[in-house]
DNA sequence: ATGAAAGTGAGATTGATTCTCACTTTGGGA
DNA sequence: TCCCAAAGTGAGAATCAATCTCACTTTCAT
């Protein structure tokens, strides 16, 4: 009785580590892959469904869940009080630059440095972990505002 | 009709910078001051409400709103999807670590140096700002951890 | 002393995210 | 190829931190 309707599966479901192929994982997958930069869950359920409608919200948010899990997916922030999202497939330790004009991330080199952990570690602290964010302009929007 | 009770107003006005003076604002500065590290909204109403009840959870959010917007109130991070605060009264540039054990939270200077800047303007970005929270143990939590 | 503005309490509301539940799909065996 | 237990899904309910509303109270410049 489900107007549910079967949608071809596609392959990029290596952002989700493990679990099953289903068309709206692929789907999901697809669509916030082509999402240019950050983007809020809301934002990829449109995206998704302007594409394959039918997919609910909550699938979204699991989709997101599991490709957290998976670490290809990380929040970057947040906007309105909604989790920033991006799609990350560097394997190295680093964090994310977002552009405050388009919303694009670009990855940027940990700061953290021996100087902070041993500047920490001088009044008796110990650095486990650490979250960091930058805020500003990618190289494309600084082009654009500077008039040189 | 109101059980609202009058409550001697304190002087610890300088957490809100600008503002009247009520004695709800003052009990809940003097609450936060005397909170041990960082804090949530909830646990502050409730320090608060155990010295002096009555005080709405409304009021407290916007004590905790006067306080951020004065600057000496700051979100340290996010616990179980509430926003972790703590009393941040240092002047200058700086960030945060917070104790994984007891919460404590310590300042510790800001490690976004001439190196991430210029690494950043390499590839063209511009960074304008950025928000780092370290973690680990505060110098008590690991003395009492570590046994040499 | 006065009154307009700021502050407050209680409860309603908002809104992102999660959960429930009945149903559908997947995929490793038999 | 068929089976079926487990994984996944859609719709809507439920959560719950944070905000808003509104009638009432307090503050403080005048």
């Amino acid at each position: 009785m489900s107007s549910r309707r079967t949608i071809r599966s596609t392959e990029p479901m290596a952002l989700y580590g493990r679990g099953r192929v289903s068309a709206q994982r692929a789907a999901i997958a697809k669509a916030a892959e082509a999402m240019s930069g950050a983007f809020v869950a809301e934002e990829l359920h449109r995206a998704v469904t302007s594409v394959e409608p039918g997919i609910g919200l909550a699938t979204v948010y699991r989709a997101i869940s599991a490709m957290q899990s998976a670490g290809t997916l990380v929040t970057v922030g947040e906007r309105d009080g909604c989790a920033l999202l991006a799609i990350c497939v560097r394997g190295d330790h680093h964090h994310h630059l977002v552009c405050t004009e388009c919303g694009a991330v670009v990855g940027i080199d940990c700061p953290i440095d021996e100087t902070t952990m041993r500047a920490a570690a001088r009044e008796g602290h110990l650095v486990t972990s650490h979250q960091i964010v930058l805020y500003g302009l990618c190289a494309r929007c600084r082009a654009r505002t500077e008039n040189t």
